[in-house]
DNA sequence: GTCTATATTTCGATAGAC
DNA sequence: GTCTATCGAAATATAGAC
């Protein structure tokens, strides 16, 4: 169904329950919101337990920042990074799409905690920084770039937003392979004829 | 003296200045990270006084709401709503990039803070519900509408969403008549050569 | 690993003087 | 309109038994 991602480690593991309830409740009613006694409830256990698996709440928000991080850790790499060339941007941004599907949810609690995320990095309680985001703001504000060239690349990056808030609430009886096609078809109708260098 | 027509009672100063550094402050650490004491300390005064011009921390983000709201009460009845027909939809977005570039900051309040106003309205705190986005997802789910002119619909408002978050951090060397103009273009784009009906 | 109980802190909110 | 002082609730976090 879900693809419920093949766990690592244990299967029976309270923490990997811990961090799945967690990630349900944080797009729900945000990370703020959630109280440790609503994910401890939920998973029918007491608050103290959740201590015995993390430290702090933050930490539990952490975990899951860095499963987010690991999906592109290796992947930014094998796409060599993403270059001023506007030609090479399309190739970023299909793969993109296809991460973005596969792990909806966790991009979606992403999206809508950004000011918890951000206060993790300036409390500088974030020793892994996600820099796909600090990647993408460089190509945006390099002046090196043709300014159409950029904004297409910003307004690229809002299509796979669009997608994703889409695929959550809407479309849910479209396949994932129609949309993924429908989605790179719309962007590389935003990224189309780059200007010429 | 009060010089204009003073709409009964203190006419501002005070209220309007807590709206301002409230509004900062959700964007800046989001509204359930943001105490009373913040907004009151970098005003000045103390908490009580801000319980003077608001019974509570959430009449605040209401008060925000409805300026929100007030943007598009009128705008959308002059549109004529927003209908199922995609030649329709380029004049909507136009007019839509407008009022977010000059509104930047309520925009990007709003969008950081989905989870508290999502919670006000279920509540049912929200007499006024903004109802801009129940129409976008109507559109965005309507079975009679063709799926690619909709996803293409929900694309155009990533596009916004991506010019938004662009306007705020990067591209402020740009004005903003080049900046709307390379957005309505992107736009187009997106939405351009809807299928035949 | 999970529990009961409690400590600690923060924050929203109120009362009443000025 | 703003202040001082304080209340009460809720949440994070800890201690120690099992």
């Amino acid at each position: 169904m879900t693809t419920e991602a093949a766990i690592q480690t244990a299967p029976t593991d309270t923490r990997q329950r811990i961090l799945d309830v967690a990630l349900e409740l944080f797009i729900e009613k945000g990370y703020d919101k959630t109280s440790l006694r609503e994910i401890a409830d939920q998973l029918g256990v007491t608050k103290a337990a959740l201590y015995y698996h993390f430290p702090s709440k933050q930490d539990i928000l952490m975990a899951q920042h860095y499963r987010f991080h690991d999906l592109f850790e290796g992947a930014i790499g094998r796409l060599g990074g993403i270059g001023p060339d506007p030609r090479s941007w399309p190739a970023v941004f299909d793969y993109l799409i296809g991460e973005m599907l596969a792990n909806r949810k966790l991009f979606l609690m992403h999206e809508r905690n950004r000011a918890a995320f951000e206060e993790i990095h300036r409390e500088g309680h974030a020793e892994k920084h996600f820099d796909l985001e600090a990647q993408f703001r460089s190509i945006a504000s390099d002046p090196t770039i043709d300014l159409r060239d950029r904004l297409r690349f910003t307004c690229a990056q809002g299509v796979l937003l669009g997608g994703l808030l889409a695929s959550g609430s809407m479309f849910t009886d479209v396949s994932t392979d129609e949309l993924t096609a429908l989605l790179k078809d719309a962007l590389h109708d935003v990224l189309g004829q780059p200007s010429p260098r």
